[in-house]
DNA sequence: GACCAGGCATCGA
DNA sequence: TCGATGCATGGT
């Protein structure tokens, strides 16, 4: 049982940003780190189970803090309705790897299919059909069109060796925009997919990746004019990573 | 049955 | 440097 900062944990898993968990019974089975674990929401706690809380605390990143970062974000006007929305949603630490396979699989896609895409091949090629595979056991693009990768099995075979000799290796250590150019060197990775695993998996808050809702979104805020993600940087800094998420959430919701 | 999808790579202009 | 296009399929 985990004390509860402010967290909302159905918002935070269906908030587009991690796509390994179902619904199971009145929680959540979630597929991490090499780990699956049931979660689920107990009044004002957090009841984990399969895992130690140390695990659950920091993949959830519960040391956010949430509050203050939700203050500085509401003092801008035009943001204000799509922070007030999430009082609890989060930006998790997952695995580099995994979040690098989940966003090139998400290319021109949509969540339930990417959903459905990265479970088939957990099934097929992860350890005990659970986890997932490691890049060494992804080494057939035939295998992953028969799961229905359909194009994006292309760039996925290559991106594994790329990632087998080491192209994540030491990026937690890089300067944010030094690490961003190393992503977008690997096959199938562009800026969005870059900045989404330096957000969500190499815990860069000031990435801010433009898809298709944010860019409307934006647009609907500030004009589309300029580029999002200069406008994001100016107005929210180091923030802007967060910024984002409440805008993705908020814009899908209407 | 269009139209679009948490894009990327490639190719002309 | 920028806009258009193909890529495979499934959702809506």
């Amino acid at each position: 049982m985990i004390p509860n900062p402010p967290f909302q944990l159905g918002v935070t898993l269906a908030s587009g940003q991690f796509f390994r968990w179902r619904a199971e019974g009145d929680g959540f089975l979630v597929s991490t780190h090499g780990r699956t674990f049931a979660v689920r929401e107990r009044r004002d706690r957090l009841a984990v189970s399969g895992i130690r809380r140390s695990f659950a605390e920091r993949f959830f990143a519960l040391d956010h803090d949430l509050p203050g970062i939700r203050g500085r974000l509401l003092r801008d006007r035009r943001l204000r309705p799509a922070v007030e929305a999430y009082p609890g949603l989060r930006i998790l630490r997952q695995d580099p790897w995994e979040c690098l396979v989940s966003f090139v699989t998400s290319c021109a896609s949509n969540i339930p299919r990417i959903t459905r895409n990265l479970e088939s091949l957990c099934r097929e090629l992860g350890r005990k059909g659970l986890a997932m595979p490691p890049p060494e056991a992804i080494s057939d693009e035939r295998v992953l069109r028969r799961l229905g990768f359909g194009f994006r099995a292309r760039h996925l075979v290559p991106l594994a060796r790329e990632v087998e000799r080491g192209a994540l290796r030491g990026l937690e250590r890089l300067a944010t925009e030094e690490a961003r150019e190393r992503l977008c060197a690997l096959p199938g990775v562009g800026v969005k997919v870059a900045d989404c695993v330096l957000l969500f998996a190499y815990e860069r808050l000031e990435s801010f990746p433009v898809d298709v809702w944010i860019r409307r979104a934006m647009a609907g805020l500030f004009g589309g004019r300029r580029d999002p993600r200069t406008v994001a940087l100016e107005r929210w800094g180091e923030l802007s990573g967060y910024a984002q998420q409440f805008l993705y959430v908020w814009s899908r919701k209407r």
